[in-house]
Order: structure tokens, then C-alpha cells, then sequence
DNA sequence: TGCCCGATTAACT
DNA sequence: GTTAATCGGGCAA
């Protein structure tokens, strides 16, 4: 039985929390999957939100790990990250892509698409899959209506450079399960 | 107050 | 490969 993952998982650099959440288990309010793709933001990085500091909108990221921090993506998706580190970071995870496990009639329906595949193969996909709203803001993640589960067995992890941003997109912050079918994009095979 | 643009997606050519 | 949809945040004025 895998374990459950608590606030204090969170703690630590969202360096090393990111690819340890690949191959972890997600579900919200019993519908979820897999984490097979996210990304690293760290307050010092200009392509986070946090980076310019605290507002109305990224307040949760200022706050302590292991919470919730949405917000609405081009006027009509909403994103789904986990807040890391000690508080006052501000840094986070978001999460981009996740193999469906559970919950698939519901995604379905939600999304209006049969194929499991581009159910939840990106962050704006994934919280409509999953019913992740502004209603989700701030709420801690090792409580209800989330369930967090640690990997169970082995995840190759790669990693490479973020997607859909335009600042700091040298830096290979994005991190997915090698080979996986759910991902956003496939990874670019290194030079 | 106004303007620009984004951690996106789906539907085009 | 390109582009419309759609709107709040953040910054200039």
C-alpha cells in the first residue's frame, strides 16, 4: 500500500520535491491518476508568479507547503500547483500531466472526450478532468477533497526545459516519467 | 483607467 | 504550422 504524502513532503526544495512527485498518485475527491509531468517554480526564477512578490492573486504561495495554489490561465483554464518549501519561499510545482487511474467516466463527461490519452495531457486539461477550481485555492493538500500518495516502485524521471513560458526557458525545471503517453509533450531527446 | 499579454487549448490551414 | 477564444493581473500613465 503506497504511503500517504503529508505537508512535510513539501518541505524541501522544489527542486527535489518535483521529480519525487512523478509516479505519485493524485486524486481529487476520487477522481485522479498518476503525476506523470510537472514543473519547478522557485520565487528567485523571473518565470515564476511569486517572483515579483506577494499579491492578491499568489498570497497562497507566501504561505506554508503542502497547499494548493490555482489560478486562472488565459482567461479561461485554471492550474493546479503545490506549494514547497519553508514558507515564505514561494515556490511551487505545477502540475501539467497525469496518467488517468480513476475516475475515468467522470473525466470523460467533464472534458466531452472519450480518448483516456488527452484526458488530463496538460495543466489547463488536467484540473478540468479532475473539477480543480478557484474553489481548490489554499486548501491543504493531505486533507479532503485531496488524496496524495507516494510512488510506488521505480519511475525513471527526465527532465528538460518548461513549456509555454518566455523567461528562463534555459532552465530544465520541467520533469516527467520517461516514455509515458500522457505527457503534455513528449521530451526532446538530448543532443 | 487603459493596455498588453500570459505556467493554454482546440480548431483551423 | 497558425490562430481565435477570453479575461484578470500587473504595470505604465
Amino acid at each position: 500500500m503506497p504511503k500517504r504524502l503529508t505537508r512535510s513532503f513539501f518541505r524541501r526544495s522544489v527542486h527535489e520535491v518535483a521529480p519525487d512527485l512523478i509516479g505519485a498518485t493524485l486524486f481529487v475527491a476520487g477522481v485522479g491518476g498518476r503525476l506523470v509531468e510537472v514543473e519547478a517554480y522557485h520565487h528567485t526564477d523571473p518565470a515564476a508568479h511569486s517572483f515579483r512578490g506577494p499579491t492578491a492573486r499568489n498570497s497562497v504561495m507566501f504561505g506554508p507547503p503542502g497547499f494548493a495554489y490555482v489560478y486562472r490561465s488565459y482567461g479561461m483554464h485554471w492550474c493546479l500547483n503545490f506549494v514547497c518549501e519553508p514558507k515564505g519561499s514561494a515556490s511551487a510545482v505545477l502540475i501539467r500531466a497525469i496518467e488517468p487511474t480513476a475516475g475515468l467516466a467522470v473525466m470523460r463527461r467533464r472534458r466531452g472526450l472519450a480518448d483516456a490519452r488527452l484526458l488530463c495531457s496538460g495543466p489547463g486539461r488536467l484540473c478540468e478532468a479532475l473539477g480543480v477550481t478557484a474553489a481548490h485555492y489554499g486548501l491543504a493538500l493531505d486533507e479532503p477533497p485531496f488524496e496524495l500518495f507516494a510512488r510506488d516502485g521505480e519511475v525513471e524521471v527526465i527532465a528538460g526545459p518548461r513549456i509555454g513560458i518566455t523567461k528562463a526557458t534555459d532552465k530544465p525545471w520541467r520533469y516527467g516519467e520517461k516514455g509515458s503517453r500522457f505527457l503534455s509533450k513528449p521530451f526532446t531527446p538530448e543532443a
